[in-house]
DNA sequence: CTGTTAGCGCGTTCAA
DNA sequence: TTGAACGCGCTAACAG
């Protein structure tokens, strides 16, 4: 386990330490036959050069970050997955911080982040997240930050989301067609951009067929299972049980389904419901939920690409466009493949 | 955007360059007043120490490196939660790689990552990895290496599993005390420990209740969704079709849940099914399958610690133990929530 | 208690 | 075409 770094291949070769560097790094200024020699004793000692010295030199880590919510999400980890192909592509490497949707871990991460660790940062913010500073700071310090899905519309910068308006309201209207009319939202925070903009699509599709929205169907979940479990339950056994439910996100249509389970209500007979899912997770729901499915995958990529673009013309402008990714929805009759 | 750094610090203070650091450090050397002026300039310009400049100096990387076949899995992503959650507390950072199953994606990876980016490395192996010198190299190169669930026996390093060979056992004890007597076993690779562990419990069941081998009946089903999905089917669809099915692993679960809703086969009554699964996925299924859970989070955590403890002991041996952590069977009957 | 000095390993001038 | 020298930002040995 001897180091083998420039000096050593340098002292090896009987030549600089600079020449072997430029050798390595193809430069015009070096003959063939050396750099032959250079990269010959390269491959067979296995030299791979020290990348933080290297970083240190070039002002330049090849690490990006990416901070979410929850890795062990359906669709955090598919979006995770989409950013890291990416980043392999660019010979870029991924670190993986979680905030489990605490907005002071969230600051913690960041202020960490301006110590120059990362050339960029893609990530999702917490529900929680009221104070944008430690967004700001980041964006300050040189430090690109593309948004994706749990965007921050207050920093000005990159962000990949989805169509969420239009599919709060497809989703509600997909109930209202097949035959709900006091229909339930579930939330999980207003302070999320993506969950505001879902209820304004649901919103709009009542307003559009003349139903009168229920404050009290109107519900505040959260991100802690048990607290969702219990508000929906409630919402099932008020007396004036909704007959339609959209659930904004995949955990909740999942506590849902178990409420529904608890309480013997049968879907969709008793209760019409259409969510946010991954489509695996769809797949498996039985009796099948109406589903609405984000290009989780597609989104990482996405995401990743804009931050590379903007990595690689650093010198010029940042693009900061928003992309917005188009939802499936994808309709599911519970007779199709019915066991009863 | 001007850069704070040690220097820049010094002059404004009108101290050294090492008294700033070291102060930073609260080091013994420096007297309270000075600390207290250092660190009150530090925190008003929100200085942050260049990680890499200090990773160089002081021979640590305060990065460790997870290598999974799939970050969008599961298991894996609950792992790589644990594994996170003991590096924040122990202020590391995680790196992040998935290999799809490619064995030389793997190699690639390994081959990286003995430039001395990470500290250690925390991993599961490819279901095609057949040779081991690029996990050996990792070890000589002074990077610690830990396997958890898909480990390498053939490299002497600590590893986190749980007891597959008593899983597959119970698992097959489990069918057949339901009734079972044809029971098939599904395997994504015999090349990984896991899943002849779980095989060998499985064999050693039908031997101890004297029941036949039907060589038909263990199923290579590979990583190929489509192709496992093809495979099951097949079987399914045999003239001496099985009774009962033991899938080794989530994914390949899910597939036999399809495949009997396109045959119109009815769980359980039709084919009993068990399965390793996380418990999230078992609580959505419907007809309910019983399951066996491994403890992913415990053992991301139970992963990262061993590797912690080792980092912190450098000099000394590094304890080279292999973790073994429980599995739970759950088993469900489909008379408990049944909505026939 | 503080400062000077010497690297960590690499990339990049500028001379030769 | 090559090499000597410097510095990225930080830590650590040693002097004072």
């Amino acid at each position: 386990m001897t180091k083998v770094n420039l000096k050593m291949l340098a002292n090896e070769l009987g030549v600089s330490i600079s020449t072997v560097s430029k050798a390595l790094q193809d430069s015009y200024e070096i003959s063939p036959e050396t750099k032959a020699r250079v990269l010959g004793l390269a491959k067979k000692l296995n030299f791979q050069p020290n990348p933080y010295a290297s970083s240190l030199r070039r002002r330049q880590t090849q690490h990006i970050a990416v901070i979410v919510p929850e890795i062990a999400n359906n669709f955090f980890s598919l979006a995770i997955n989409g950013i890291e192909s990416v980043a392999q592509e660019q010979h870029y490497h991924v670190l993986i911080y979680q905030t489990h949707d605490d907005d002071q871990k969230e600051i913690d991460i960041c202020q960490h982040l301006q110590s120059g660790r990362t050339d960029g940062v893609i990530m999702s913010v917490t529900a929680k997240t009221q104070d944008y500073e430690h967004l700001a700071k980041l964006n300050e310090q040189g430090v690109l930050v593309v948004f994706f899905d749990r965007v921050c519309h207050e920093i000005e910068t990159a962000k990949v989301t989805t169509d969420d308006f239009l599919s709060g309201f497809n989703a509600t209207e997909h109930l209202i067609q097949n035959g709900a009319r006091q229909i339930a939202y579930l939330s999980i925070s207003s302070l999320l951009s993506i969950d505001n903009k879902r209820k304004a699509g649901y919103l709009e599709a009542l307003h559009k067929h003349d139903l009168d929205i229920q404050p009290l169907h109107i519900v505040h979940c959260g991100n802690d299972e048990a607290h969702a479990y219990q508000k929906i339950k409630e919402l099932l056994s008020l007396p004036h049980r909704p007959d339609g439910i959209f659930a904004s996100v995949e955990t909740l249509a999942i506590n849902v389904y178990l409420v529904c389970q608890e309480l013997g209500l049968r879907i969709p007979q008793d209760l019409k419901v259409i969510c946010f899912a991954n489509l695996k997770t769809a797949a498996l729901l039985n009796p099948p939920l109406s589903t609405i499915t984000q290009p989780a995958f597609e989104m990482g990529r996405a995401a990743a690409k804009i931050l590379f673009r903007n990595l690689c013309h650093k010198n010029t402008p940042a693009q900061n466009e928003t992309i917005v990714l188009k939802s499936t929805l994808v309709p599911r009759s519970s007779t199709a493949k019915g066991d009863g």
